[in-house]
DNA sequence: TATGAATGAGCCTTCATTCAT
DNA sequence: AATGAATGAAGGCTCATTCAT
């Protein structure tokens, strides 16, 4: 028995499906995600789906947790280069990445991160560890910026105007890029200055 | 016949339909929603309902609007003060205002406006009278902004910022209302500095 | 609106599918009773049958009900004579009644009322409400034996060896009905002649 | 090859996967066991069942027989002291046998019996082996009632009402003990007073 | 023989919508 | 206008059985 391998396997395989649910959930949304759809999608029946995933709700959390992990990756390889001491230099350096992820980064996907959540207000076992899953991940991401402003609410703030910028954009909201990555800078700098005192 | 009051009793059914429909979004979500949930709060039978709208998305797009305009009257009300023309005392009455509705108005509540928003991504016909209803609305909010700024993409970010906040404090998140007021503030200062230019 | 009336046909439908319920389930055993047999078998669509029952398993506590009364019915309508005050012509009675019953009630059908009980057996809470109505009902019955032996035991007894005599029958064993008839009768005279002293 | 081994090892295998059966069927009922229970219970993979088993209604059968043999021993063990001649001694051993297996025997395990056979009600190739395994080891049973009664009807007589007695304490019904074995008595008497004539 | 992934038919249940009254 | 019974399509989920390894 191989066991260790076929394990491999078998993890692989969810992800598999994990990152085709998410690519349906872009195309169709949550609510007209079908369980047969998924199946179809990986070339699978219906019934083995349920062999990966106990039922849709824990797949769709899999899914979530596949997209945040995707969200986070993007902005830590995108974030590598490295962190300036220079506040004039750092404040720069964000905005490029902010705008820039916002420019490329399909806005759909970071807003089905949303959309999943959302969906989930009313379902108290699946909004527990949805909430959980997302505020590790965030947390992540606003590390840098809590050290950058010193303050966990300030991170929020810029982070939350990024996301609140992504659904406007995805509903078809349209605007500058140049204009926000002014004033995205604008924002990180008196954001920072505090620090200075 | 007095067709005339009646035409009027039938508009202010379909509102009072609407609103009821709001209240049980806001209760148990877009997609637990049911025609007989409607029905049963409305004190109505479920074949009524289609006597008042087409179908069920129509009505949620009914509710949808009651929502914005529910959103913006609050706005608007907080706001009738009037328009301050030193840029310290704006920024002062505006933080105030945001930090203010942002913890009255119930999150839950505005969070909706996005679920709906959301959900309606994969429907092409609702998703256009949607966003046209929101960019409407959402533009009158914005128009104090826009001034203030001198900006349209600054007036955006403020309000992203504003929603991103929201949603976040929706699914959980919690931050002091204090400090987020502080920054409110340091953010409408600098992006009003521009102007003085 | 004339409530009354609607209120009972409601009722009498629900009446309808029970005993249309009883029917497939003599047929086709519990666990082969589709909700789509009831349907088709009562000229309605399956989703009608959710207008008149919550789920699958009330539907079976109806039907059972109704097998229930059904067997009650039958055996008060034989009994009805009247009863006997002479140890003798007691027996002689309640032994033609019992070999009668026997004979010519639907065997099968009593099984069911087993079936269904002992199907039920692992699910708690309708086994709860599917013995309180068995108690209920073989109550009724088994009145008259305790009166005639003056013993609530001795009456089970009797209605037990009935039950499983049913059974024995229902899976295809046979016996004769006069040796069934003559035993009873000497068993029910030995249970009474405590009585005397 | 030692095949005469190997042919004993399947043979004592399938005997062993038929008491797991059994005992899961007790827990759980016959509508709830799954074949994936019965691999779990036995330490063996949903396929290899497949080996010793035919398909679900020959591994049913199986533990249907397991169970019958069961039964038989039990009788047969309790009463393999001998049979008495005297007929008051006889009445006493019975009835105190009697209700010593309705004591300890358990119930739920000897109501799961009718609880196949009833299934089986409904399919026909189910019911033809299982009825004929029935009635040949209760034969076996009823033997002993035959010679002291010197009639079949009424050792089928005291067995169904010893079974019923079963059912209803498995759904929940109770009586005492004493009386139970006091009204054998009565009723053992009272079947074997004949036979003096 | 053993495995366990894959299958697919089948079932319960929900719900928007229609329509006769 | 109001009603509510009827509809039927659709979806989640289960499970006995098969089969390649």
């Amino acid at each position: 028995m191989n066991t260790g391998v076929k394990v491999l396997d078998k993890q692989e395989r969810k992800k598999y499906i994990s990152e085709k649910t998410l690519e349906l959930i872009s195309e169709k949304g949550l609510t007209n995600l079908t369980m047969e759809d998924v199946a179809f999608s990986c070339n699978l029946s219906k019934g083995s789906i349920y062999n990966y995933f106990k039922n849709k709700n824990s797949l769709i959390v899999s899914a979530f947790s596949a997209l945040l992990e995707k969200v986070q990756n993007f902005f830590e390889e995108n974030e590598s280069v490295l962190s300036q001491d220079c506040a004039e230099a750092s404040a720069d350096f964000y905005a490029n990445l902010y705008s820039e992820i916002l420019n490329t980064f399909p806005s759909k996907e970071l807003m089905r991160l949303f959309e999943i959540l959302m969906n989930s207000t009313h379902d108290q076992s699946m909004m527990k560890i949805l909430t959980q899953t997302f505020k590790e991940n965030y947390g992540k991401i606003l590390g840098k910026f809590e050290k950058l402003f010193n303050s966990k609410t300030k991170a929020f703030m810029l982070q939350a105007m990024f996301d609140g910028l992504v659904i406007y954009r995805a509903v078809g909201i349209e605007f500058s890029n140049e204009e926000i990555k002014n004033n995205f800078k604008k924002m990180i700098l008196s954001f920072t200055e505090d620090n200075k005192n």
